[in-house]
DNA sequence: CTTGACACTGAACGCACGTTCATGCTAAAC
DNA sequence: GTTTAGCATGAACGTGCGTTCAGTGTCAAG
């Protein structure tokens, strides 16, 4: 594959993360913005670059139609990724979610990006939904193990539902249990560690919907 | 949820199944043309209706700018969805690929789509990569059970790695083996079953990168 | 010294695309 | 009967946004 320069991979990382976090592409003139060009045509140039070069498709005449056609540059922390160390689309990973809701967490609780893998598809945002990152093993029981990505949604739980709760200013994983008549509450799946928890005051933030494992 | 009419909830899965193909979002006029429609108003109002109760959002005199709120109606041929049966993308999802790979397989293969949840974002699609459903206890000792999704990526196996092989006509998964020097060998990795598979002419079809286990 | 990449400014041009105004039909709700 | 939601046509209007033309500057290769 053809390198990149320094600033045309910068525009790449921009226009994927752009995608990433709004769900719809950015314009020229986003770029622009983003960058502090004061000409829409420098980033004309960089398209041209990045589009010849393979990194990205476009429909031309069409607003906000990018493709990435090729794995995105990574931010090389990493140095030495076999090349071909590829997913496909990033989600905000919180390792804690402190207070309040993912939305109104500002990015220091993101600990990475999840990248999930998909054919062609882009993904629709339906619903306010996030990955955990899980630690610990307490819903070992559930076979959800430390490491794991845990995809939690933001609706109200209901008997039986894994949820994500807050308790002690920490985002953990526990069953819900709600007996027909009776105050719901909490329990680790984890038989070595039979903790309960009573269901007040204690906010749960979303419920799981599925984990997903890295091989 | 506010109930959509039937023009409504098509022009929305037209929304939705146009992003998951294309990778971006529609124009009105798009949807227009779609729908045959005269007018660019036709559209509008529909777009009005599902923003109004709730469905999609925009970024109002931007191009392509949507958002998918809530859950996509279902095109319900189960009818008796739990009113949450929520995920967010499609990425085609195999049964099995009996001759060649996905891309030259005719829809008929497809079993379904897998719905992932992302909080906001859109896939990229760098890679040729999707879904298979796990039939049969064939990997149970690595924690991959019925009714998983595995991810799969075309791209050469190393040792170790999972791969989705052609077996007898029939996908199916196992471990790729390539001690140094000795000639490549399949593993079942199920002790109850601890079959062997000669490389030679069974074509390995991708590397499995990752599952995902609805809960 | 010239050539050619790379990076960028500045000013237009013109279509794509979102939006609005005006109009008309049907069916259900009050 | 009048109103309101749903569905649609037809004709603009205005701007977001992709695109192009022309020009400036640097830096390394030849």
């Amino acid at each position: 594959m053809k390198h990149l320069t320094e600033r045309q991979s910068e525009i790449l990382q921009f226009i994927d993360h752009y995608e990433g976090t709004r769900g719809y592409w950015p314009s020229i003139r986003d770029i622009q913005l983003r960058f502090h060009f004061k000409s829409t045509n420098a980033v004309m140039g960089h398209l041209r670059a990045l589009e010849k070069k393979g990194y990205i498709g476009r429909i031309h005449g069409q607003a906000r139609t990018f493709r990435l056609l090729h794995r995105v540059a990574p931010s090389n922390d990493e140095k030495d990724m076999p090349e071909d160390a590829i997913e496909l689309k990033e989600l905000p990973v919180y390792g804690n979610i402190a207070a309040g809701y993912p939305d109104q967490v500002e990015s220091g609780g993101e600990i990475g990006r999840l990248q999930v893998d998909v054919q062609t598809a882009g993904f629709s945002r339906s619903q306010r939904s996030f990955a955990l990152k899980v630690r610990g093993e307490s819903m070992i029981d559930a076979d959800i193990r430390d490491g794991d990505f845990v995809i939690i949604e933001q609706r109200e739980p209901r008997d039986g539902d894994i949820v994500a709760a807050l308790i002690d200013g920490e985002t953990t994983l526990k069953r819900f249990i709600q007996k027909s008549g009776e105050p719901p509450y909490l329990k680790a799946e984890n038989a070595a560690f039979p903790e309960l928890y009573p269901i007040n005051d204690l906010s749960v933030q979303g419920v799981a919907k599925a984990f997903l494992r890295s091989l």
